[in-house]
DNA sequence: AGACGCAAAACTTGATCAAATTAAGGCAAG
DNA sequence: CTTGCCTTAATTTGATCAAGTTTTGCGTCT
């Protein structure tokens, strides 16, 4: 299977399994594997690969799999085959549609809802994530890109969207890294400044307004990049 | 539990158990019992019930759940018992939010891709959906404006954003069946006429003004409902 | 090239363990 | 003496595991 363990210096990987189900440690293992570019994408998942590598029985680890498939972040693939989707640019546009139009919402009822901690929180974020892109740390890039957002969308008190809204950065997670991988950190979208002032002001609109262009900026970035690898795979 | 079996009249209840695995047939089951309010909402789901319920193991029921807890369909009530939600006004002005956004688009879509048979479908969805009405039939309006939106879904050719607006049904479907309960078929909202002429005409963008209309209306009466019997409920 | 067979993986089941809720019983206070 | 609460036991339910069954894919043989 080709896994390799994530180190658990990751802020989203701290793994607590000391009192939780086994069948939700698997999920969230997994969950961070997929998001954050460690699965590739097309390759193969499999049950028993899995109760090998993480030493957990078969029940568990099915119900963890169920769980990612019908979040999206893995695909049944016909005869009950498991494998990480590969995003085609169909899929990428519906996911740049339904981004476009749901975060800057959550921006909106973020930046209403905000608490003087999780401005600060955000701010913190954002810090971490230029000093990311500063040395080049592509990892560190997408874990900290990912927390701003999420931070955000925790801060809109809007549940079902924020939980909708992750649902579509799991699609985008496998061909992230790829597209990264590529092109460096450089020429990222970061319309952050805009928004955390925004934010500061409390500028609900303006917030709406900066998460937009962010968004359309990542997602024409990768919606590019996907094309262009399709081009390349289609003269090979 | 108190779940009666659906007459296998419904056109979405065919279940063709018949080559398909047991954690399918039980999650396809569970999910139109929700979908049509046959559960009503806060209904404790528990495994053991339905594993006595449906005659099959307990493995797949634990599979369908997990699905149908990841989709929404379900919660996970704190001390890990499972219950149909209970829609809070919050809630649906999230689901309302999402609705009014991906549905007209998904109508926008379909329009540009629809097929003459798949006109001829939609069209005939809504002559079964007027008839229902005319005949203050409950079940048969919650499943054929289900129906008619699902046709008008696949019809867009989004399958994610389909399957997002599918899950945002899925929450309305227990507290839809309480609210027809209570007002009958009268005043239901139905810009299916406009639709229906504007998926003729090829005109995407009176198509999708339609939608976001039937869409309105609908979200707004539920909105409405639900006020009304959280009221009812504190002054008891 | 088509068919047969073997191996690997998924699906299902029943059993076992752990956790939580409920019921019962006893003690104390009014 | 009755009533209310707290503690404890029993039942119900959820979580996990390992074995058996079925299906699929692949390799080989004709």
């Amino acid at each position: 299977m080709n896994v390799e363990v994530i180190a658990p210096t990751n802020p989203f990987i701290g793994t607590d399994t000391g009192k939780m189900p086994a069948h939700q440690a698997v999920y969230e293992k997994l969950r961070v594997m997929i998001l954050f570019g460690d699965l590739a994408p097309g390759q193969p998942v499999t049950i028993q690969g899995l109760t090998d590598q993480l030493s957990v029985g078969m029940t568990p680890v099915r119900e963890a799999l169920r769980r990612l498939i019908a979040e999206g972040a893995l695909t049944h693939q016909g005869n009950r085959r498991v494998s990480v989707p590969v995003l085609t640019p169909d899929c990428a546009d519906e996911l740049g549609f339904m981004r476009k139009t749901l975060e800057p919402e959550l921006a909106r009822r973020a930046t209403l809802r905000l608490t003087p901690a999780s401005l600060d929180a955000i701010a913190a974020c954002d810090e971490d994530l230029n000093r990311a892109i500063a040395q080049g740390d592509i990892g560190g890039y997408l874990t900290q890109n990912y927390r701003f957002h999420a931070l955000i969308h925790e801060a809109a008190n809007a549940p079902i969207m924020a939980a909708t809204v992750d649902r579509l950065w799991l699609r985008f997670g496998p061909s992230l890294r790829v597209v990264c991988g590529r092109f460096g950190t450089r020429n990222l979208p970061d319309k952050h400044q805009d928004l955390l002032e925004a934010l500061r002001i409390r500028d609900a609109e303006a917030a709406a307004r900066a998460m937009a262009e962010d968004v359309i900026q990542g997602v024409d970035q990768i919606c590019s990049a996907l094309k262009d690898t399709e081009l390349s795979a289609r003269s090979d």
